[in-house]
Parts: structure tokens; C-alpha cells; sequence
DNA sequence: AGGTATAATTAGGCTTACCTAATTTAGGAG
DNA sequence: CTCCTAAATTAGGTAAGCCTAATTATACCT
């Protein structure tokens, strides 16, 4: 029985790679606002556990026993941002802290019946896709918006969940899952990329443009294939 | 700020009617699955936090902070068991188990919406009282099945939420809110009551009916004032 | 190759919430 | 009124998960 700690960790591992390469006990340290020592201490129990292997100095890997646990959280996790903000009514910038809490109290059971009561949703209210529930992540093809070339038109797919005010100022320029943005010219020196949204031009800091993801789409027809739901009921 | 262990003993002395008069150390060890000792403990710390007035060995009351506590947590409980059997089709069995994980994990925010999503609903599915979000909860005039005289007919308000098994067998016979059930005699010699649902006759045991509770309605119409919803879809 | 800055680990402690075993209290029976 | 039993409390100990401080490893720079 995985304790609510362990599973943050897991899911932070999981949410900085980990699944893929080695993930550093201080990038754990500030993704959970703990100390160090405390990680350190951590990857110890979750390694002998067999939910992770870690090789001290030199980082921290999930198991394939660890990512299915993570995903199996990612899936709760993003299953009640949705619920959050389409029958709730809660704005996109508070469901990521209200579901990290509801993630650790719902059963499979629940993850399933909640499922299926939203139609098996593809995307979480950030466009993060959402996890089957045999923890198959569908793949989208998208780059982050600081690999597009200037001057090209791109659909967000994308952003970053879990910073609040960051969410407010996206939702107040207009950039959501499904918007069409245009990059209006390569990253100026003091690092902001300049996009525009419809008549308006922005410029985003290159941490943030760095964390909003879009894809190509035909630049003639308006609307792609299928397009996310708006954040806001 | 109240841990999650402490909500647990917060709630279960306001079931043990805490708000009203005094529940014994032992009482709460088997409410709670813990040991005695660990039960004083908690309360030590739980009456330094204002929440509950203890006197050693003379029992634990709420205060009016521990009951506003215990009844915040109630609303959330049965907010969550209203939610899990109506939208997401869980048996009416399996639901106490599932909203006493999330009644933890659920901010004040979270409870409102739902209550608002909900329709401000004033039962839960086993007919237990929803506090509104002032914490006053409706009052409503019933007793329990023992004390229904002997060829009355009452209509069931509310059952134990709390034993699955129990929960099955009353939705075997046809037991649930809204039921009208006709006491067919006193309680025989081996404490079992009869009662008449419908064209059956079933029996009660006695610790059952003492926890069922019925209002009487007019004999003549069919259908009171509101009807509660049913368990299942 | 050696020295040093940075990162990670070990060492030692604290708090919460539980346990078992020993002791104390309350309250009824004789 | 005293004794006895059941219940509750105190005493002492464990496991998780965090902390700070001290130590050690890595890797970069000259």
C-alpha cells in the first residue's frame, strides 16, 4: 500500500521525466517544497519498495511497478480537473490544487465511474491528455511554442497546470486549448517571445513559452479535427 | 488546521451524539478501530485545540468549534455519497466507504459547488439529514421502527449508511427512503421485529430496526410531501 | 592533475498517531 | 463501607515523514 507521500513523489518523478531518464534529488526537492535530506530518504523506501531505482548521486528512475502508479494518479488526477471545471464551474486556475487533493482519496472504482460519467475525456481543462484506464497516454503531436518557426499559425494544445497566476494571465490574453496563436517573430534578447492572439500581441516570458505546447494545423480551415472544450463553462 | 485523523475522531463522536451528551472512551476505540489508549491521547490534544471538552473518565463532548467541524465534514460525507450514487451509478453499499475518503480531501470551495451541482440536496441516499452550508440541519419529525406502534404504517426516511452487507439486504427487501412498511407485531421473543413491505413479510432483528427510522404519513395519499430520491439510477 | 563549488547523502532529532503493558479510577455488589 | 471489576489513563515504544547540520561525492575549472 502506497502511502498519499509516496505517491506525491511518484507522481513528481513521473511529472519530471522520470519515466524516461534520470530525475535529480534536487529537482524533487523544489517540485515538492521539501528538504533534500528528506528526498533523499524517500527514494530510499520507494527503491526498495521496487517502485523506482535509484542510484545515489545520480538520480532517480520510475520502475515500470512506479510508473503505473503514476499514471494511475495522473489519470485521477486529470479526470477531476475535469469534472472541476465542467460541472463544477470552478475556473481553470484552481482545479490542479483541488485535484491533487481529491487524487489520493478515489478508489479505481471511482476513477472508472468518474470516467465514464465524463464520455472518457482526452484532455484535461489544460489539454493535458488524460491517461486510458489501462494507462495508455494517448500521444499528440506537438512541440513547445519556442520550437515553432516565426510566423507560423499553430493551435494550443497545451499549458502549464499548476501555477495559478500564470493560468489567470494565459486565460486573460486568450490562450487556451484550441486558440489559434501565431508567433510573430523569434525570441527577443531579453528572452520574451512575441505571439500574436487574434488582433493582440503578447509577449511571453521564455519559461512560460517553453511550457505551452500546439501543433500544426492546416492553416486554411478554421477548425482541426476535434477541438478541446474551453476551460470556463 | 485539523489532520485527517482528528476529523475522523471529530465526526465519530458527533455520530456517537457527542454534540448532545457525553461518549465514553470505548465506544469511540470501536467507532474507530484504534485502541483505548490511543483514543485518550487524541482527545488530550483535541481538547488543548478547543475543539472538545474532556473530563477524564467522565466521557468527551464537543465543543461548539469541534461540532461546526463535525458537521462541515458531515455535509461534505454526504454531499460526495449524493454525487457517487446519482451521477456515477455506485451502489447505495458501497458509497460511505468512498465519500469517507473524500470528505477529507474537499475544500469549502469544492463543497459548495457541489452542493449547487447537486441541487442543495437535503438527503443523502440512506435518507441521513445534509447540513446546509451554515451547518443547520432540517429537522425532520421520525423515530425508530421500534417505536412504531404494532399495525401502523410509516414511510422509511432514514437506514444505517455504514454497513455494506446490512445496506444489501435492506435493498433485498425493499427497504430504502420513501419505502412504506406496515409494523406487523411487537418485537417477538428472539427480538426480531416483523414488518409487512408490500406483499412480504420480513424480519428485523432488533439492533436493525432500532436503527431505522420512519415518519408517519397520511394513510390516505400515496405520496407525501417530497419523495427522496432512489439508491440506484 | 588538483582544488573547489555544488549537489547529495548520512546522522541525529522532532511530531503525529498508533501500539502494548501497567496503573488508576469509578461505581456497583456484598 | 469495602472490595472488585470494567473502563480509562499513564508509561514507554514504534514507524512515517519531515527537519537541520555535518559529511561526502561529483564534476567543473584552471
Amino acid at each position: 500500500m502506497t502511502s498519499i507521500s509516496e505517491q506525491d513523489y511518484l507522481l513528481a518523478i513521473y511529472r519530471l521525466r522520470g519515466a524516461e531518464s534520470p530525475v535529480s534529488t534536487g529537482s524533487l526537492s523544489v517540485q515538492l517544497g521539501v528538504a533534500p535530506a528528506s528526498v533523499t530518504g524517500m527514494l530510499t523506501k520507494l527503491h526498495r519498495a521496487g517502485l523506482v531505482e535509484h542510484t545515489p548521486y545520480r538520480g532517480v528512475v520510475l520502475t515500470q511497478a512506479g510508473t503505473r502508479e503514476a499514471v494511475r494518479l495522473l489519470r485521477r488526477h486529470r479526470l477531476w480537473e475535469v469534472f472541476l471545471t465542467r460541472f463544477l464551474g470552478l475556473p481553470w486556475d484552481q482545479v490542479h490544487e483541488e485535484a491533487h487533493r481529491l487524487e489520493h482519496a478515489t478508489s479505481d472504482r471511482v476513477a472508472d465511474h468518474l470516467a465514464r460519467f465524463l464520455s472518457e475525456p482526452a484532455a484535461d481543462p489544460h489539454g493535458q491528455a488524460i491517461p486510458d484506464r489501462n494507462g495508455i497516454l494517448p500521444h499528440r503531436p506537438c512541440r513547445s511554442l519556442i520550437d515553432v518557426e516565426p510566423g507560423r499559425t499553430v493551435r494550443i494544445q497545451e499549458v502549464p497546470d499548476a501555477d495559478p497566476a500564470l493560468l489567470r494571465r494565459l486565460d486573460a490574453i486568450g490562450i487556451y486549448p484550441g486558440t489559434e496563436v501565431t508567433v510573430a517573430a523569434h525570441p527577443l534578447p531579453d528572452g520574451t517571445l512575441p505571439v500574436r492572439v487574434g488582433q493582440d500581441e503578447h509577449h511571453l516570458d521564455g519559461a512560460t513559452a517553453g511550457r505551452i505546447y500546439a501543433s500544426d494545423h492546416p492553416p486554411a480551415g478554421p477548425s482541426g479535427s476535434e477541438t478541446l472544450e474551453r476551460n470556463k463553462p
